[in-house]
RNA sequence: GGAUAGGUGGCAGAGCGGUUAUGCGUGGGACUGCAGAUCCCAUCUAUUAGGGUUCGAAUCCCUACCUAUCCUCCA
């Protein structure tokens, strides 16, 4: 397998242990307002990922944190008048329920910034005491020429970073690119205690802690948005590497790609963002997975509704498929091997390129379809397995609705419409057929016989 | 200005030196009582520009121009 590592720029060998459990670190969101599109491309990315590692048979261990306090909480907590923690946990509930409607639930464990205070000031002791970082009036900072390496992930050089200051330089910081660590209380601000008097985390040294915690000082893969390659991710590895002594924080460092609205970043402050939830009331969670996942996830996508119909027109033909098949005769013989998927993974062990993965199967559905009556339950079995195989870490076949009606009253529908057919009473085979629709199934006439499915 | 990706038909996007991929859209047709689904045909005959290498370039090299992300909080 091969993936683009941002820290080497090169397409790496994946190189995982089956016998060890990969632990995968993904940033999470800031628990501060909605989640827009941005949010739901990278998270669908990484459990689309974490889901085929384990399919392949790796033992995954998915880690996400929240930031639950940060300026942006705490600045919308007194714009409405209310603590900081009604904010956070109102977007964390919302971020839950979306990540659980977008079937995002390959995360084993989700660590929320405010429970981890104390590891999180154990990491700052230990780099206070290695001269790592300092303290200041208003907080500590991490010292940046400290660490040699700093700037080497994002391709930034020290002194390029100096000239391009547009870091706001605090009078007491030694240097306008070292970075705040920890940061001391202001008057009505939330507060933790520690050595250096009460105050709160700074947001890099979060993540630092956390992985510490729970993966120790390296792990194997670190993923998230491309936009926080810097400085958010050279802060951590700047911060762990200080601490651990190792060459390197992750193994592998796999960033994806915006999404764009009119060729700009999708973002808070250009308020040119479109919530997923949005998007949820006029298509399918599936249909939004497969539009996000139906791009290499290092290019920008452009946010448009030619995207989302185009996902919904294949996803319809996929599924629709999907249930025809299901209403014949697999074969149960073991076959030895399939074939399509083999050749389905190469795409995705060819930098995670789900974007083929849908382009062949889309290929074979047209194939499947044209020879629907024909196919040998050897076939017919291939052609099911293979989109269950897809469908495993894409998610994009629709959950069937939650149905009442059983099997024995829609045929006994379907006959009666069929003697009405006969007669020529078409209005009233309409209507059954219409409201068969409104339930969730759909009826197909051919020839002599009407085929249904529930979708 | 620096770093990193890119610039292909109406849109999205393959191709990695030698068949005008493919999907969406659009038009027409087949099938159907009508739909739906599906299929067939067509449409669009495209590769940012200019040089170069080559028998031959979208594909390699150079130059120019353009776009996005980051260099500040951000998935």
């Amino acid at each position: 397998m091969y993936v683009y590592d941002t820290l080497s720029r090169t397409e790496k060998n994946l190189d995982l242990n089956h016998d060890q459990v990969v632990r995968v670190f993904v940033c999470g969101p800031t628990v501060q307002d909605s989640f827009h599109i941005g949010h739901a491309r990278t998270y669908t990315f990484f459990d689309a990922v974490v889901k085929y590692l384990r399919r392949k048979g790796y033992s995954v261990f998915y880690l996400q944190n929240i930031t639950d306090i940060d300026d942006k909480i705490i600045n919308r907590a007194n714009e409405e008048n209310v603590p900081y923690d009604v904010i956070s946990r109102r977007y964390t509930e919302e971020f839950f329920d979306i990540m659980e409607t977008l079937r995002i639930n390959s995360v084993n464990f989700y660590a929320m910034a405010t429970q981890h205070i104390h590891e999180i000031i154990r990491q700052i002791q230990v780099l206070v005491k290695k001269g790592y970082a300092y303290e200041t009036t208003d907080g500590v900072y991490f010292s940046v020429t400290k660490f040699p390496d700093y700037g080497q992930l994002s391709g930034q050089d020290l002194e390029s970073l100096r000239t391009g200051a547009r870091v706001e330089s605090s009078e007491e910081k030694r240097d306008p690119r070292d970075f705040v660590i920890w940061k001391k209380m202001k008057p009505g601000e939330p507060f933790w205690n520690s050595p250096w008097g009460n105050g709160r985390p700074g947001w890099h040294i979060e993540d630092t802690a956390i992985t510490e915690k729970y993966f120790g000082p390296t792990y194997d893969i670190h993923g998230a948005g491309m936009d926080l390659i810097f400085p958010h991710h050279e802060a951590e590895v700047a911060l762990e590497r200080s601490i651990s002594g190792e060459p390197y924080l992750s193994r592998y460092w796999i960033h994806s790609a915006m999404v764009n609205v009119n060729q700009e970043k999708m973002s808070k402050s250009l308020k040119n963002y479109v919530t997923i939830r949005k998007v949820l009331e006029d298509y399918l969670p599936e249909e939004l997975r497969y539009a996000l996942l139906n791009v290499q996830f290092r290019s920008n996508v452009n946010f448009t509704p030619d995207l989302l119909n185009e996902a919904k027109a294949n996803v319809g033909a996929i599924n629709t498929l999907y249930r025809k098949l299901k209403l014949k005769q697999p074969s149960h013989e073991n076959s030895d091997e399939n074939p399509e998927i083999r050749r389905l993974s190469e795409h995705v062990e060819r930098n995670f390129d789900f974007r083929l993965v849908f382009r062949d199967l889309l290929e074979l559905v047209g194939k499947w379809n044209v020879n629907l009556e024909s196919l040998t339950p050897m076939e017919i079995a291939t052609a099911i397995e293979t989109i269950d195989w897809v469908d495993s870490f894409t998610c994009i076949i629709p959950r069937k609705k939650e149905d009442s009606t059983s099997d024995e009253l829609i045929s006994l529908l379907l006959r009666i419409r069929r003697s009405m057919r006969e007669k020529k009473d078409f209005t009233g085979a309409d209507e059954i057929r219409k409201s068969l629709r409104d339930m969730g199934i759909t009826i197909e006439d051919r020839g002599e016989e009407t085929i249904w499915w529930k979708s």
